[in-house]
DNA sequence: GTGTTTGCAAAGTGTTTGCAATTTA
DNA sequence: TAAATTGCAAACACTTTGCAAACAC
């Protein structure tokens, strides 16, 4: 660590057009460690807990969905009623363990799509996302 | 209609173990019409009382989990917060229109995963869901 | 100082559950 | 009649919102 551990996070941030506030600021140090994290609101908010980041749970939501409209962050949607929200920016997949409700990156160089379909007349593809929902191997618990 | 218009519903959900109660049935003739449809529990329940079926939104909630859990419907998840279910049960992934809401199918024929990646030893995939999400073209409005 | 951000608590949304009354076989 | 099913209302999990106090520039 630098005397100036924010710098780059500040800088980040500045250049989304978000004010770096000790709540941003915190949280943008636990997520953008430079590991591919998948994490709900509930989940970040603990782990500002553990870290002694003083953050309010709302605050939270509100940062997850800034960041996320400012591109920092993707929105993934493996389960009802629960959002993750991924760090890894660049293209690729999700392995979704269904015993454990864990995600994990599936590398794009790992899977083709091969032929894309014909989108209706007027409409433009935004992402596609892929899960490839896990198990147990024969019923194994 | 037949005079019986029940008899193949009724086989089919006890088929499955499930007693053809009016409930049911009128919820299985709704669903079960031939065509592919995607619909959450509010959607169903509101398509009922139009029909004039009287049945309870709890019982629409578990009437669908009975079906799906039977192999009669399937479980899409594209939005957080809302569960739609699927008539469809042939192997298909879907479009996601983010303006309306609106999810439809995208034939198997028309689009191919070409390499499937390595999943971890012990794991098996138990189902691989793709959502093509589409917006407006040129950001019109 | 001015506009932005925060935190609380309340409200909201979609879904599940407990249980008595009803229905099915 | 015994077991399954229904419907209501309450509970639930997760998320969003309104607004006064605190903060950033």
């Amino acid at each position: 660590m630098s005397d100036r551990p924010f710098t780059k996070v500040i800088k980040m941030l500045r250049e989304v057009g978000l004010r770096p506030t000790r709540q941003r600021l915190g949280l943008a140090k636990l997520l953008f460690d430079g590991t591919n994290q998948h994490l709900t609101a509930e989940e970040l908010h603990k782990a500002a807990q553990a870290s002694n980041i003083s953050v309010s749970l709302a605050t939270v939501y509100n940062t997850l969905h800034q960041f996320k409209s400012a591109g920092l962050l993707r929105e993934v949607i493996v389960e009802p009623g629960r959002v993750y929200f991924d760090t890894n920016l660049s293209k690729h997949h999700h392995f979704y363990f269904e015993q454990t409700g864990e995600i994990s990156d599936i590398p794009d160089s790992q899977i083709t799509i091969e032929r894309l379909p014909k989108i209706p007349e007027g409409t433009s593809i935004n992402c596609i996302d892929m899960v490839v929902r896990l198990g147990l191997v024969r019923g194994e618990n």
